[in-house]
DNA sequence: GGTACCAATTTATCATTATCAATTTATGGC
DNA sequence: GCCATAAATTGATAATGATAAATTGGTACC
């Protein structure tokens, strides 16, 4: 199948174009087009910087800059040595979430947001994946949910085993078929996570309540195992609820960094 | 309340970093971390070019690319003449949904894929919403749900139709109190709105399959207008799945472009 | 003859410096 | 007030050298 096309720019036409935007900014555009007419794929590459500085006119500090344009749209690597030069790049997972952590670096979400969207989607989530897990991710995610066999007993223990969850749930996400359902729900995870490095999340909590998220946990994999997806989805909408619930309880002001690539 | 934090650099630590990775991108994570410890807000300025070299010990070429690094992120705007030079400027909706689209540029969407998850959230929201939109949103969202009074007769119609219904949802979306919420909307919206522009996404579907589509979007203003947030999620809820069936009709591979910012 | 190593060469990007152009605000004359 | 001009600031180029890494080639060893 064909892929989507890169973003070059939409507000101005072609003729009256190229005005009032930098060089570096239209020498980037012109290269993203480049790559989406001859549907270069990852590892391509690109002709080097005296090819560029030939064929745009252009100097080579314009050449340079625009492909620190395209470089921290994660759309291009570039390696330096004979062989070397620019190539394009997959976006990662990792840089996706960053460029997008700063957009909501402005936007003070709360727990509450994050919480209504995961009671939705994570459910959903797993209810497709019931059935069509690898041995391999089972056997991780079971890894996970067995690891923290007793309530924390201090504030670095229970920030462990927050982190792990969360990674319990990044993990599920990964192996979903829909990617965009996968990357959001990750994508909260991460928030989540990084959170937990500067405040604390949960309050101690009962041990009755702890054992439920466990058992939980354990529950949903095994559901996911035999294909039983929806008691998968039942489980997973019950730990959610119970989750936001222990959220709720907590102090919860959002002071997130921007996220690291 | 305190933002979030921008992303410096995750992998390494302190002491061996600043290794490996160009001087630009060094020069703008440092730029970053400047940033978020005197918790600058947009239009706050940064040192000019001179003041940069002078701090950094760069050259001015490198401060250039490490700008646009950050500009190309979103992050800064930059001005030339007297009281120019760069200050903070909050990532725009568009610049984020650009970059998020370069990430799915390699993905391989489907359709199905995206209304798995319209099916959940857009019921979700509309619940969320109803009886809190102000006159002039349901007033907007009153006129585009009664724009197109008859059934497209040309195809050029129905793609007008189509991008219609797709801003309709947009708006909704624009109006959520969750953030993170509207933005995954939007940018779905935005995707399909993409790809009526390469093909053709409806089938000539029948009068009265075109007539249920409409009333659904009339009695949900009405719904939202009147604060009754279960009959929205209801109605929404049969719209989206009308809309997937309507959809899995048509041929559907994916062929989008590369957003434009 | 082959193979493993190591140094020199080559091919790229990386980075600096110097200089001038373009843009836009501020200023001063009227 | 208006308009021309100056000043401040980024934008762009050219020339030069530094740095990184793959390739080449030589050499010793077996």
């Amino acid at each position: 199948m064909r892929r989507n096309a890169l973003p070059t720019d939409p507000k101005m036409t072609d003729a009256p174009r190229a005005q009032k935007r930098s060089r570096p900014v239209q020498v980037a555009d012109q290269i993203k087009r480049w790559v989406v007419e001859r549907d270069l794929r990852k590892g391509d590459k690109l002709p080097n910087e005296a090819a560029m500085i030939a064929q745009f006119g252009v100097s080579k500090g314009t050449v340079r800059e625009a492909m620190r344009i395209l470089e921290a749209q994660g759309l291009i690597v570039t390696k330096t040595g004979p062989g070397g030069g620019s190539s394009v790049g997959e976006v990662s997972k990792d840089r996706a979430m960053s460029l997008l952590g700063n957009y909501f670096y402005f936007k003070d979400l709360s727990l509450s947001d994050i919480y209504q969207i995961r009671k939705v989607l994570e459910p959903e989530l797993v209810a497709t994946l019931a059935g069509k897990l690898d041995d391999e991710t089972l056997d991780e995610l079971r890894e996970m949910a067995h690891r923290h066999p007793e309530p924390a007993r201090t504030p670095e223990e229970e920030k462990q085993q927050h982190i792990t969850s969360l990674a319990f749930h990044a993990r599920i996400a990964d192996a979903a078929d829909n990617e965009l359902l996968g990357f959001v729900i990750s994508f909260m995870a991460r928030i989540l996570a990084d959170l937990t490095v500067y405040r604390r999340l949960y309050a101690a909590p009962n041990r009755a309540l702890w054992e439920r998220g466990r058992r939980h946990q354990i529950d949903l994999v095994e559901a996911l195992a035999r294909g039983d997806g929806q008691s998968a989805r039942d489980i997973m909408r019950s730990h959610m609820q119970e989750a936001e619930t222990m959220m709720n309880a907590q102090e919860m002001k959002i002071t997130r960094e921007f996220m690291a690539e």
